[in-house]
DNA sequence: GTCTATATTATGATAGAC
DNA sequence: GTCTATCATAATATAGAC
């Protein structure tokens, strides 16, 4: 297939062709979490990632199968980031451990706010598109995060109650303030993604959702 | 103004013109909540408002001003609502004034989702719109928020911290289980809006939220 | 006030050169 | 693979009839 790619001095076809793609998938990721799917717009894309249309439907097809592409790309990268900061929470337990789960999923969310944008944007209203969004991606992530809360209440640091309901609001109050930045900047005249302003919120959160004294 | 109502058999045509706008500020609404500024189209608002895209620029000019005149009118139902479910906070202390407050709060975030949606599709970038929204109607309603848990905060039931910060922590753990309603009815096959879920989402909100015992 | 008709621009997608 | 040229459709907005 690749046999003799050491003999290219320049970037191969196949390295270029993936530049590409990636430069499309990461165009597609701004605009879809930005504006939605119908929002969204093939010259938008096209520009921000420096080809023409044509070139994105030939690579992805339709802006539909982009958009999957697209969404494929974010939870990946979201996922990546989240599981490399899970690391540190290795060998840790009780709220020691939690509070570096939380670190964990507050770096992927800063790094990877595309995730939650595009979530909120399918999640206006019942669609086929939401449907394969859960059934996709959503539900697995979500089973981790349910997991992780039936472990907190097994140890009586996180209040009973249904954990599949109980993810929302960890996640709401976790994950808001990021999500809603720009307002949280004009409102405030302070950014909440400085790492100062992320280990207040990391604290914040300890001492909402945890019980006890840290 | 309005002297001879009553000899009107018919609805008078400043109550047509008001039914007119009304539709398609609903329409609006629902359409810029659901898919932002830029993903709205006149033509859907005006298939859905039941008349022709030309009738909606003679009421409110042009895009731009119909999207600042459904802001406001989002808000204003937001508000009003609020208000009303307060009433049940007057005369209320302690745990039970807070309780009150938060199913006030709940009851218009149900009643009118477009307030939350709309702040989201806006919060994605620094823009004029942005700045408009803020200052001409979030900042007040984030006032009043904070001057509430400010309160909270004096009488030792909700975690010290930045009341400004904090706001978006509780506003998150409330909110997010509302907004996300159709995700959340794919991923558990239950609705969170019936009034039974409301009732436990208060419940847990109550026990997040809230320190010392019930 | 509400409509039809239309001008102008932008969109998703295809055809075909290189 | 990447581009230019093009098509059919849909967008915002205006002009003018009623």
């Amino acid at each position: 297939m690749s046999a003799n790619k050491k003999v290219q001095p320049l970037p191969s076809r196949a390295a270029r062709k993936a530049r590409t793609r990636g430069a499309i998938l990461e165009a597609a990721a701004d605009v879809f979490a930005g504006r939605g799917y119908d929002g969204g717009s093939l010259p938008d894309i096209a520009q921000r990632a420096g080809v023409n249309v044509p070139l994105i439907v030939y690579h992805f097809g339709s802006k539909r199968e982009l958009w999957q592409a697209a969404v494929d790309h974010v939870y990946a990268r979201f996922q990546t980031c989240q599981e490399e900061g899970l690391k540190a929470a290795a060998g840790l337990s009780g709220r020691a451990f939690f509070r570096a789960v939380i670190r964990a999923s507050l770096r992927a969310l800063v790094a990877e706010p595309r995730y939650m944008r595009i979530l909120f944007q399918e999640s206006v209203a019942a669609s086929p598109r939401l449907t394969w969004l859960v059934e996709t991606h959503q539900r697995q992530m979500s089973d981790q995060t349910i997991a992780l809360i039936e472990a907190a209440q097994a140890e009586g640091l996180i209040a009973k109650g249904d954990p599949a309901h109980l993810k929302y609001l960890v996640s709401g109050a976790l994950s808001l303030p990021i999500t809603f930045a720009p307002e949280y900047e004009v409102l405030t005249g302070r950014s909440p993604l400085t790492p100062d302003a992320l280990e207040d919120h990391i604290d914040l959160c300890m001492a909402i959702l945890f019980r006890g004294a840290e």
